[in-house]
DNA sequence: AAAGATTGACGGGTCAATCTTA
DNA sequence: TAAGATTGACCCGTCAATCTTT
């Protein structure tokens, strides 16, 4: 049943390649000044409150668990997170991942860059309103 | 200098997981259903009003040079669209590619679940206001 | 059997180098 | 020298299978 949709699938469009010409901006910024990928950075974020079992950073990340499993092998070689297993003897099948002192620092480092990039890619032109209306609409997006 | 653009950072991790998101299940709604990838989709999408010189396509899907002749070779391969070398005497360098029957056909069929995906999973949702909101914002964010 | 996590195999993307033609 | 396009080497993500523990 074709209507009049053609301007929504052009919206649908745009909004793809708007974040992922961004993100991809973001991410290039980061490896250029601090060489830390923007999905090793969200890895990172992800921990500094405290360590982590393997699974609730999955969830918090919205990841599958083999593609975190092989992020967290490279991010360990690369010293920047540990992971213990079997933390506590009430479950021998959780892994705990924390970071390191580098990986800590690295973080803060790398946020400035992320922080000022957002702010100059993304949200440098957004009014107030624009603000309001696109939290509006991710969210009825989002579901 | 940190200032109140917490608000704006969390608009703008919003921004990019919805847009992954709603990526990854068109994705694999066409994968499912038609075993064709949204970006396999998007190439034979670009090739429908006719024949096109690879950079074109290239600059047209906004690709990396090389990644886009990798797909290129699997959609070769799969018998969805044709490379022709040289197809004019007076640039012997380019090379064109094409749709075959295959491919335009396998186009049409995917099309229809592309457009009820977006539907379904974006647009059902927004009003004209929500519309004309978005896109005011892309057209600043994406510049 | 199911949950937490990892691994083998494989498809896919990207940089730098390459080849050919302009 | 530069443009159009491809390739080699390498990194990364995902599925299915696996191992261990519950």
């Amino acid at each position: 049943v074709p209507r009049l949709d053609a301007e929504r699938v052009a919206l649908w469009r745009s909004f793809c390649s708007t974040a992922t010409q961004l993100q991809r901006q973001v991410d290039q910024l980061l490896i250029d000044e601090h060489e830390l990928p923007l999905r090793w950075f969200e890895v990172l974020g992800a921990l500094r409150p405290g360590p982590s079992r393997v699974r609730d950073l999955c969830a918090h990340l919205d990841e599958v668990a083999s593609s975190l499993s092989r992020r967290l092998d490279r991010l360990e070689q690369h010293g920047l997170v540990l992971r213990v297993p079997a933390p506590t003897p009430d479950d021998k099948r959780a892994v705990t991942v924390s970071l390191t002192a580098e990986g800590r620092a690295l973080w803060r480092d790398a946020n400035v860059t992320y922080r000022r990039a957002v702010q100059q890619l993304f949200a440098k032109r957004l009014t107030d309103t624009d603000i309001a209306a696109l939290t509006r609409v991710l969210g009825k997006a989002g579901s």
